[in-house]
DNA sequence: CGGTCTCTTGACGGAGTTCAAAGCTAGTGG
DNA sequence: CCACTAGCTTTGAACTCCGTCAAGAGACCG
């Protein structure tokens, strides 16, 4: 499979060189997801992360009443493991699948590791991606504590328009916290207020 | 003031030469914060990251409606700053204070990025370092989606033991996404449950 | 001591949940 | 290509957890 979007992706933040780009590729494999199959369950090890060609996975946990919360959805050149799991090599916590059929690049923590000596640029590049997302899961946490849930949903169609129509309801009410039927009310709502 | 208790910290994540020991050091500058006192303010840019040699800190943010919200206790040997802006060098939403009276070395970014060219062992230790605060803000995240007000108190006292007879009740409140009068009354339960 | 901040307690209110029932959509097999 | 089913969405009524407001009782510093 091409991995040259992620290329793409890793020279928009360090430079490369036609040798190094071909050493990353060498470490990538290919793999095809049907939409709901699984790319990692609860209490497996996340060998592997994966970077998103075309599709969108989510990750999510069952908490002890059999109910999901999403804590991320990846769309076409994000990445998403459960990073628990991936660092620490134990069991993991999460669930991924996917939600539409979709490919992905598969890069295992080991070659990870042993690219981080190699191309030390990298390194670079991995840690600017994870302090990008702690600062957007710091967000998140904040706006979780500090704002009620019909602007959190107004808040996520704002800063996910694309996926407003490709995801089930249900699965943007777990997103931002809340049961599908409130959302619906919401929705609802919303829908009054523009016609009035 | 002294940096080898961030020096240990470095040496257990990564091995050090002295010479390095001596360079980052010399990158370092020490702050007395007294409690109260501010480190960082809304809308000021996080020059520096702090490691906390004594005391406490924490980092929060203020709503539309005044309520303070905290994101993070940084007891001694943790690392606190507004990350959103040490990274980007924009205004930050986050305040920062000291809990207690409190002993910091400060660290700014330019000769964090800086360092990483000169000695990339600590590129991999803040790579590190920022993998783990990544997975407990996953954590904390799906915590506050899925599990009550009562056994969240209950974790964090499972978590933090050392931090319940230091704060008062009301940043414990906030830290967990309640109110200081809930708190108050789930405590009065426990109380209560433990006495029958 | 005096004042300010924190903690407690109680009555009331509201945002969001639960449960149930009915309509809708989309995937699947014949 | 249609029919059937399973899951998704909507709607409403009852309920609950937690917030709001208010008032009083500590606790901590100057």
């Amino acid at each position: 499979m091409n991995s040259q979007k992620l290329i793409e992706s890793i020279k928009a933040i360090v430079p490369l060189e036609a040798e190094e780009e071909k050493l990353i590729s060498s470490y990538l494999t290919g793999r095809r997801i049907r939409k709901r199959q699984f790319l990692l369950h609860e209490n497996q090890i996340a060998k592997t992360a994966a970077f998103v060609l075309s599709g969108c996975l989510r990750s999510y946990s069952i908490d002890e009443n059999g109910f999901e919360h999403v804590l991320q959805f990846a769309p076409v050149n994000w990445w998403v493991s459960d990073m628990y799991s991936f660092i620490s090599q134990k069991e993991s916590r999460l669930n991924i699948d996917a939600i539409l059929d979709s490919e992905v690049l598969l890069f295992s923590r080991e070659n990870q590791l042993e690219l981080f000596d190699k191309v030390p640029k990298t390194e670079r590049y991995f840690r600017i991606l994870t302090e990008k997302s702690l600062v957007s899961s710091h967000q998140r946490l904040l706006d979780n504590l500090s704002i009620p849930a019909r602007k959190r949903y107004e808040k996520f169609c704002a800063v996910y328009p694309s996926l407003i129509n490709k995801l089930p309801q249900k699965q943007i009410a777990s997103f931002i916290g809340i049961t599908p039927e409130f959302l619906s009310k919401i929705r609802g709502e919303l829908h009054n207020r523009k016609k009035s």
